[in-house]
This record gives structure tokens, sequence and C-alpha cells, in this order.
DNA sequence: CCTATATCAGGCTAACTGAAATTT
DNA sequence: CAAATTTCAGTTGGCCTGATATAG
């Protein structure tokens, strides 16, 4: 009661996110990708090709948002788009090998701002944190 | 190796961030306060007045940001500023009568939002999951 | 006719950058 | 003179809303 911020979920997750985002930017600084590319790719290349719309809501990004980051990638000739034939509103999206590529060199970026963010904290207490923060995901990110 | 995002605490925390902003905003329909005027009076009104940089630095706002966010404060009369007598360089900050009204009501919403957040934890995972995040933050927020 | 999908145009806000004025 | 604090002006990026064209 006498120490709300530190009660509230709300807060911490809030803060920590902004905490993150701030290592994940030292990481960055030079490469030309977004955050969400690397959500992106990572989701195309572990889960397979989907339809853009699924695609949005597995990662919780706006579909709108998501053409955006879709053009970019496509631009860099990371991802493509074909229409799905069985239903020609949808479009499949796909990782190509040169996103496989740059998900690897992303992957590196991450693995080492995730290993700063998690610095305070034992390995145990880390996968606990990854379990906690799963659970409470409205999405599905589990296989 | 096989499910990136889900072993990535970074993409954990910021969509679970995102998530919980969803539900923040749920609740604070038509209440003319940002989130942030949440973290400020609540800091304000556990910790006592403060020199604005050391808010910030507290709630890992931007100074230039925080400068805003007390003018808007102090026109709805929730926050007072005064010149430090020790050192005139600096202002200090402290929660208003009014603004420990506002804080109460605003801590049943985020209470709320809290609650919907946290929906999927048991109690103990609860306390677990903010033991664990506090632990990331590079400020202090404990006693 | 109604719904779903991808796309586009535009707006909002938190966060950031850089610089100025004041004081130590 | 150098550093710290508050403040201001402007930019960016992520998220959102509403609308359109196309297809089921």
């Amino acid at each position: 009661m006498t120490h709300r911020l530190s009660d509230r979920a709300i807060w911490l997750v809030g803060r920590a996110s902004l905490h993150a985002h701030r290592l994940v930017q030292e990481q960055m600084t030079g490469s030309a990708q977004r955050k969400q590319h690397y959500g992106i790719l990572a989701s195309l290349a572990d889960k397979g090709p989907a339809v853009q719309a699924h695609l949005a809501d597995r990662l919780l990004i706006d579909r709108s948002d998501l053409v955006t980051y879709l053009d970019e990638l496509e631009a860099a000739k990371q991802i493509s788009r074909r229409t799905d034939p069985t239903d020609r509103r949808r479009k499949i999206v796909a990782i190509t090998s040169r996103g496989q590529a740059t998900l690897k060199r992303l992957d590196t970026l991450m693995y080492a701002a995730d290993d700063d963010l998690l610095s305070p904290l034992k390995a145990e207490e880390r996968t606990e944190l990854a379990r906690l923060l799963t659970k409470l995901l409205p999405s599905d990110l589990a296989p």
C-alpha cells in the first residue's frame, strides 16, 4: 500500500519494456532493421508461412501496420508475398533465404540485448520470467 | 531454438507491455489523465517530494517530457513546484491534496487493469512476476 | 447482402534529440 | 569556465482509426 508502483504489474511491465527497448536500440544502431522485423522474421522462420491477418494476430501487431513492415521486408527481399490460390483475398507470407540470413544476424543482437536485460537474474529466474510473461499474453506464442 | 520469440524476454516483455497498455486504456477512457500521471503522482505520494531530475530518473521518464507532464498536473492543481532554496536551479515537486484524491481514483483503475492483466496467474505467480520485473529495472523502485 | 482481407491516409502520443537560459 | 537543472522546439516510431477495393 505504501509503495504503489512496485506493486503494479502494469507499471512494472511498461517500464521494463522501455528499458528493454533501449537495450535493443543500443544493439541495433546502424542496422536498418526494426524490432518488429525481428518478430516477423522469427515467427515465419519458426512457424512457417502464414496469412497476413494470422501473422498480425500472432504478433499482436496491427494489420495495417503489418502491411508497411512487410513492404519494407519485401523490398529488401527478406520475405515473399503470394496470393492464396484457395482464397484470393489472402496473401501468404514466407521468409526467404536472404531473410533467414538477416534473422540469424538479428538473433545475435537480440540475444545480446536479452542477456543485458536479464543480467540481474539467475538462470532459473530467467526461465520463470519467460514462463510467466508467456502466460500473460492473449496471443498464442507457444508451439 | 525452434521457437525464438517465446525464448526472447525482450520480445515477451514488449508484447506484454502492449497488452497491459491496452487494458489500461480500456479503464481510462474518459479520464483526462495519462498513464504517466499515475506514475508521477504515485511516486510523489509514496516517496515524498522530489527534485524533477531525480523524479525523472526514478520513473525512467525523459526529463524534458517530465516538464510537459508536470505542466499538465500543475495546471490541474494536482502537484506544486517550488524552487529549491538551497540550489535555485532545482525545483521541488510535491503532490497536493487534490492530487492525492486523483491518485486514489486512478489507483482503482490501475488495480482493475492489473487484475485483468494478471488473471491468468495464481497469487504466488503474481508476486513472483512483480519481484522479477523489479529486479530487471535499472532505477530503484524499492523503498 | 454481409463478411473478411489487404491496403491506404491520416492522427496521436510516448520517447528522443538538440539547444537555450539560469544557477552552481 | 565547466557542469547541472529546467525548459523549449522539433522529429521519429509505434499504435490506432476509418475508409476503400477486392474476394468469398
